[in-house]
DNA sequence: TGTTCTACGTGTAGCGTTCTACATTTTTGC
DNA sequence: GCAAAAATGTAGAACGCTACACGTAGAACA
C-alpha cells in the first residue's frame, strides 16, 4: 500500500558539524545549548561551521532528552477575529526566544491537547477552555499550562490570564445606563456554559440591580449556531416588550443582533443601541460603528506567553493575571435625546 | 537561570506496554504501525495492555525513525474568517486519519516553514505563500508539500490546489455588467504581489475587455493596512470620475468600501454597487448584504489535505486540483432600475 | 518423509540530540 | 612554587520508538 517515498536531501546533524568544527559532538550541543564551559575561541569555531553547512537542530531528537522550543495554542474556533490579537500578543512576546508558537483548534480541548503533549509541546495555553479545574489540574500535572478565559482559580495549579469578564459586564451595562438606556437586555451563550460568560452575565446583574434596574434583568441564551440567534433575536425584538439596548457577549452576536435590528426596520441606536465584546477590527466600519468592551487580545497574549516560559522554566507556584477592560464607545450605543 | 522544572507524571512506555501484555516491544510496535505479521491474539493481548495503561505513542520518538503524524498548515494572516473555512476543510479530511493538522501564521512563510520542518512535520500546506517557485520546490524537496492559492505550476514539485481566480475575477464583471454596471473600477493588494492577486486581476482585465469597457478599467491597489486603503478609497469615490460599482479583491476590503461609501452618503447599490471576494460568513449580516465571489475554502482545504497525504504515502508527480468558483448575489450588488 | 513456504515473534541497532561523568588544562591563592 | 579550584573539553549512555534481520513452528507440496 504504502509506497516507498522518493528521496529527500538528508539533513546535517551535529555529528557532521562537530566533525567539520574539529570538535567533539558534546561540545557542539553545548554552544547550541549556551551551556556553561565553552571557550570563546571554541563557541566561535563551531558557530562558523553551523552557519557554512546552514546546521538547524532536529526538534524531534531535543525532545527526546529536553526541550522542543514549541508552545502549543488551543484556540475554540477560528472565526472569530479577536483570537487574532491573542496571537499577536504571543507572537511579540515570542519574538527575541528561540521558542515557536504551533496553534490547534479545537471545541473540545481534550484530544487536542493530548496530541500536542505527545508532540511534545514545552508548554501549553488554552484559551477559552471548557474544562473543569480538575481537568486542567490533570494538565497541569503533565506540562506547563496557562489559560487565557478561564476564571475557576481555585486550587489552580496552572496560570490563569483573564480579562476582568465581570467589570466587562458592568461597565456595558453602566455605559447603556449613562446615555439613557433602562431595559438592557442581555444575549448570552445558552451552550457550553463557560466561567467567562457567568463572569460577563454576573457583572450583567450586579449592575443592573444596582442601577435599581434589577427588575428589567432580562438574559436569553442562544447557541453558536447563526440560524438559531437570529430566531431568539427576532423573538426578542418583535416580543411586546421590546428591550432599548441589547448586552451582547460578543460582537459576532452584536452584528448579528444589528442585522436583524436593521431588517425589522428598527434604528440603531434610536430603537435599540447595541453593545458587543472584543472589539474586533469590524466594529470600526460605519455600517456597524459598533460599542465593544474591549479586552486587550494582545496583552493577553503576551502576558500568557510570558508566564507559561517561566513555567517552563521551573516556576511551580500559580500566578494569575488580571486586565482590566474598557469600554469603547461608537454610534450603536450613541445617546438619544 | 534555569531552576530544576517540578516533577511531572512520568509516561507510559511501549516497553512497559511489551512488558504488561507480556510480548517484545517490538511486537508492540508492530501493532501500532500495524504492520505484517501480528496475529489477532497477540493484537488483542497488546491492545488491552494499551488501553488498560492509556499508552501514547509519543511523536518525538516516532519521528527520529519514521513520521510525526503532524502535518503543518502555514497562514498568511489570521484575520481574516476565510481562512477559518479552509481550516474546516482540512480537519474534515483528517476525521479518520491519524493525522494531527498544527498551524502557524507568518507573512513571510520561510522561517516558519523551517520551524516546521524542523519538527518534523509529515507534510505542509501553504497557504497563500508569497514564493517563488524555486523557493517552494527547494522546501518539496525537503518535505511534502502543498500549496493552496499559487498559482505558478511551471516545473514545480509540489501539489496546488487552486480556486479559478482568474474566472472569479470575470465572473465578478460579469454579474455586475448584468446588473447595468459599467465603469467597474477594481480594488486590488499593492503587496506583495502575489499570483493570486494577478489571476482576479487578469480576469477582471480580460472580461472588461470583452463586455467593450476596456476603457473603463481602472485598478486601483492598496496596502493592507486599514488607514491607507480607506484613503485610497475615499480619493476613488470623491473623484471627478466616479466608478458605478468596486470590485473589491477580497471580502475584508469590501467592508471596507461599504464603510467608507457609506459615510460619504452615497447608497448601495444605488450609487456604487459593491462585490466582493471569499464569501465569509460577514457578507450575509443585513449592513452588509455583500455580493461576494465564493470560493469554497472547506473544499480547497479538504482536496489539499488529501493529496499532501497522497504526497506522504510516496506519490512523486504533481497534481493540480482547481475549484470553481461562483457568485452569491446580494443586496450590494443588485439591478438598479 | 523431507523440503520449501508462510506466518508470526523477537533481538537489537540505530535515529539526533542532551547531559552526567570524567579527564585535562589553566588560573588562583598563598 | 605548589596545591586547590576553576575552566574547558570529551566519551558515551540514555531518550522512546521503528525497522531490519532473524528464528521458529506449522502448513503445503512433492
Amino acid at each position: 500500500m504504502t509506497k516507498k517515498a522518493p528521496v529527500r536531501t538528508p539533513r546535517i546533524t551535529i555529528r557532521e558539524v562537530a566533525s567539520d568544527a574539529g570538535v567533539s559532538v558534546a561540545a557542539v550541543s553545548k554552544v547550541l545549548r549556551d551551556a556553561y564551559g565553552v571557550s570563546d575561541a571554541l563557541r566561535a569555531k563551531v558557530q562558523a561551521s553551523m552557519d557554512k553547512l546552514n546546521y538547524r537542530p532536529l526538534a524531534s531528537a531535543r525532545g527526546l532528552r529536553g526541550r522542543t522550543y514549541t508552545l502549543g495554542l488551543v484556540f475554540p474556533d477560528l472565526r472569530n477575529p479577536f483570537f487574532a490579537d491573542i496571537f499577536a500578543g504571543v507572537n511579540s512576546a515570542l519574538e527575541r526566544t528561540r521558542y515557536q508558537a504551533m496553534q490547534g483548534v479545537s471545541v473540545s480541548a481534550s484530544s487536542l491537547v493530548e496530541a500536542m503533549i505527545d508532540r511534545q509541546m514545552d508548554g501549553l495555553v488554552l484559551i477559552g477552555p471548557n474544562e473543569t479545574n480538575e481537568r486542567l489540574n490533570d494538565i497541569a500535572d503533565r506540562t506547563p499550562l496557562v489559560t487565557i478565559g478561564h476564571h475557576d482559580l481555585t486550587d489552580a495549579r496552572f496560570d490563569t490570564v483573564n480579562n476582568d469578564d465581570q467589570l466587562g459586564g458592568r461597565l456595558a451595562v453602566r455605559h447603556l445606563c449613562q446615555n439613557g438606556h433602562k431595559k438592557i437586555a442581555m444575549l448570552s451563550l445558552a451552550a457550553p456554559v463557560s466561567t467567562v460568560i457567568n463572569q460577563r452575565e454576573l457583572g450583567y446583574r450586579l449592575e443592573m440591580t444596582e442601577q435599581g434596574l434589577g427588575s428589567a434583568i432580562n438574559i436569553v441564551r442562544a447557541p453558536q449556531v447563526l440560524r438559531e440567534v437570529q430566531l431568539i433575536l427576532r423573538r426578542l425584538l418583535e416580543g411586546k416588550d421590546r428591550p432599548d439596548a441589547i448586552f451582547c457577549w460578543t460582537d459576532l452576536m452584536a452584528f448579528e443582533a444589528i442585522s436583524v435590528a436593521t431588517e425589522l426596520g428598527l434604528s440603531i441606536p434610536e430603537d435599540i443601541a447595541i453593545v458587543g465584546y472584543d472589539n474586533t477590527i469590524f466594529c470600526e466600519f460605519s455600517q456597524n460603528r459598533l460599542t465593544s468592551i474591549d479586552q486587550s487580545g494582545e496583552v493577553l497574549g503576551l502576558q500568557a506567553t510570558r508566564l507559561l516560559i517561566e513555567r517552563i522554566d521551573g516556576r511551580s507556584h500559580s500566578e494569575h493575571f488580571v486586565v482590566t477592560p474598557r469600554v469603547v464607545a461608537r454610534t450603536s450605543s450613541a445617546k438619544v435625546s
